[in-house]
DNA sequence: ACCTGAACACCGTTCAAGT
DNA sequence: ACCTGAACACCGTTCAAGT
């Protein structure tokens, strides 16, 4: 049951758009004619730009934990799964450079609506969760804290290493970067 | 001798302003209201905006370079450049939540002139070879390789730590990424 | 040498009007 | 319920015109 045909398409473009090129890039009149209505249309499904730039973001958001879920769910499989999370970050740049969409939105942060941050934040939140999850079983012992900043270091470096490789339009830059974060010890 | 008292004008509010909200965000004609000019003697002084651009990142990275090379200067203070390193990116954080330049550029990649992709990209590797000088004087057996690897590494930590900060509004965490950073090994 | 006003095609947003 | 054309104030850019 297709409900709904015009604001999936638009929801659709929007995401590549911003993944290409960041939220403030991203525009009605361009998004309706890759979609083939006219700017106004797209103003009747959202209303505003904060209104679709939050839709996109929640929705990725959803996504990202749906399939973070599903690796959980897999037998304990060691340290295979920071290769597994590692590579969500690295599909994006092998796709035409394009970003993890939080990552570009933070570096925009305060061009954004208020609705589009607090996504932002959100999506950020379900990662740190994900990885003290994953750390706390692989280190039973250790302070939740000390977990906790171990997590949110992961997911910085990660989102670090995308951007400099962004910057410099070469993926060897992401995977320089994990190899040494590996090395270190900040990766398992 | 204040020769260009426009020009100057004018960069520094348009470097403030793109640190602040990037360069997409960065409008002539609010920089010309900023400094009290029309919007077309702006571009009169920078063409483009460009050319620009490409000047505000490329005293961005001459400002940096001064800066380190400064701090290679000193007495040998074994592990403290480190700190003295990530305070240049905790700084802007403290300043308004903005952003590296370079970083905030980085995430616009696809949307900026080829000048101005060309200015991030000497900023980048500016700092990659400074902190490859620095680790190669600690390490002097390690490989050049390896050495470079780390350099990268670092640096995409730090502005992965700068960018997450930023998204949050809040500069614990990158105090915590670089607490973890250190405790990890990835830092000295 | 430096600045300006006016024009151009863009942008998000609004709204009355169409089906 | 969904779409549109026209208008508004914005944007970068250009250029002839001023001093």
């Amino acid at each position: 049951m297709p409900t709904n045909d015009t604001r999936e398409a638009i929801m659709n473009v929007a995401r590549l758009m911003v993944q290409a090129n960041g939220y403030n890039a991203l525009s009605f009149r361009e998004v309706a004619a890759a979609v083939g209505v006219k700017s106004a249309s797209v103003h009747y499904h959202f209303p505003t730009k904060g209104d679709l730039g939050a839709a996109l973001a929640r929705r990725y958001t959803e996504e990202l934990t749906d399939h973070l879920d599903g690796l959980k769910s897999q037998p304990d499989n060691g340290e295979k799964w920071a290769q597994y999370y590692t590579d969500v970050f690295r599909t994006p740049l092998m796709n035409d450079n394009r970003m993890c969409m939080a990552g570009i939105m933070a570096a925009e942060h305060s061009d954004l609506p208020t609705e589009v941050r607090a996504e932002v934040n959100r999506f950020m939140d379900a990662n740190v969760r994900w990885l003290s999850e994953v750390l706390s079983k692989q280190r039973p012992g250790a302070e939740a804290e000390t977990i906790q900043r171990q997590a949110l270091a992961i997911f910085a470096a990660i989102e670090g290493a995308q951007l400099i490789a962004r910057g410099r339009g070469d993926v060897a830059a992401f995977d320089q970067s994990i190899e040494a974060y590996r090395a270190s010890g900040l990766l398992p």
